[in-house]
DNA sequence: ATGACCATGTAATCCGTTACATGATTCG
DNA sequence: CGAATCATGTAACGGATTACATGGTCAT
């Protein structure tokens, strides 16, 4: 599963599981999420396997945590997927599959207008990854030069605004070619 | 569930499921895939809910098969699962996980051969894209002018390519970035 | 006191994969 | 006759979501 070897690799730094989850709101969730049902007990689980262990500890602000940390036999867990080299995972695009489907859903102006709204939800992913992106070189505008752990998150942040950047002149090139497609049907119209 | 409108999507012809996973394994994967093992029991339900309706049918080689065709409700619940407008999936990328906490995982060398490693996995899927595409092209280059299943086809493949193509270029960036830093540490190491 | 947030969990259900099981037809 | 392909399913398991359940702390 891969869940264990987010969890591991997110707990560099001890946390409870309702940590993780702020994390997978924040940032991680550009490649990740998963809710607190699925990681309380993937932690114990962990916990139970001797790759991480736990302790309670007062919190700052509210009921007592439970706080957990890798273990040794942990980290080599991590280190070993990780020299696995990359893990591709299926993906799937469900509003591909509608596309696809689109042409049986009336004329091209349907397509149309779902090709406008599905540009419009990437533009403000984009918006939200581009100030995140802002912000994080507003301190020191050369990635190069941060310690190693922010230089590899800014690498995976890259990946989120080149990608959903990406889809979104896919978008307008649909857009292009639709329009094309609808001048050249009105012309045919009028041909008779 | 998905995977009920995207095979009621795929049975704009008439398909029993081993055809159905033939298609998967072709095209449409680009964007889904399924198991016969969840095709089946999948295709039995969505009868028994009164949106697809089978009948055997000899084969033209090998024994008989059950073959599946839309009823007007099952067209019906396809069109309003369009009418929904886009639907936006959670996106799961184990890689960039991966890449997050490879700085655990040794010196920036390793970073380096990891995505060396996953630009090739990348470059070898958008290889076989690009002859699907040059393959649709060679018949007629203007998809502007094919019928309207192909055309909306082809907006489908032109996803995968434009966005397997951006992340070879993110790979390339990280690579550029990493190689930068990595003359850094060089020449801090040779000032002591 | 009540609503927002902190904090942890269980239960039911669903989605998806892997493994298992069966048998017909066709080609060499 | 044996291997490849056509064809359909079931069973067991694991991964993930939704719903349910509980209770502490803090600010207004």
């Amino acid at each position: 599963m891969s869940l264990d070897h987010i969890l591991l690799g997110m707990l560099r730094r001890p946390a409870s599981g309702y940590d993780l989850k702020q994390e997978f709101e924040q940032g991680v969730r550009h490649f990740w999420s998963a809710e607190l049902s699925q990681i309380y007990p993937t932690l114990t689980r962990l916990e139970r396997q001797g790759l991480l262990k736990s302790s309670r500890e007062p919190s700052a602000q509210g009921p007592e945590r439970r706080v957990y940390r890798r273990t040794d036999k942990g980290r080599k867990e991590l280190l070993q997927w990780l020299r696995g080299g990359p893990v591709m995972g299926k993906q799937r695009f469900a509003y591909v599959a509608q596309l696809a489907f689109l042409h049986e859903a009336g004329d091209l102006q349907a397509t149309r207008e779902f090709m406008e709204r599905l540009r419009e939800e990437l533009r403000a992913y984009l918006d939200f990854l581009e100030v995140t992106e802002k912000d994080a070189l507003a301190a020191n505008p050369r990635p190069e030069s941060w310690p190693e752990a922010e230089f590899h998150e800014y690498l995976c942040l890259r990946m989120g605004v080149t990608s959903i950047r990406a889809r979104i002149v896919w978008c307008e090139e649909c857009l292009t070619r639709i329009r094309a497609r609808q001048r050249k049907v009105k012309k045919r119209e009028a041909a008779k």
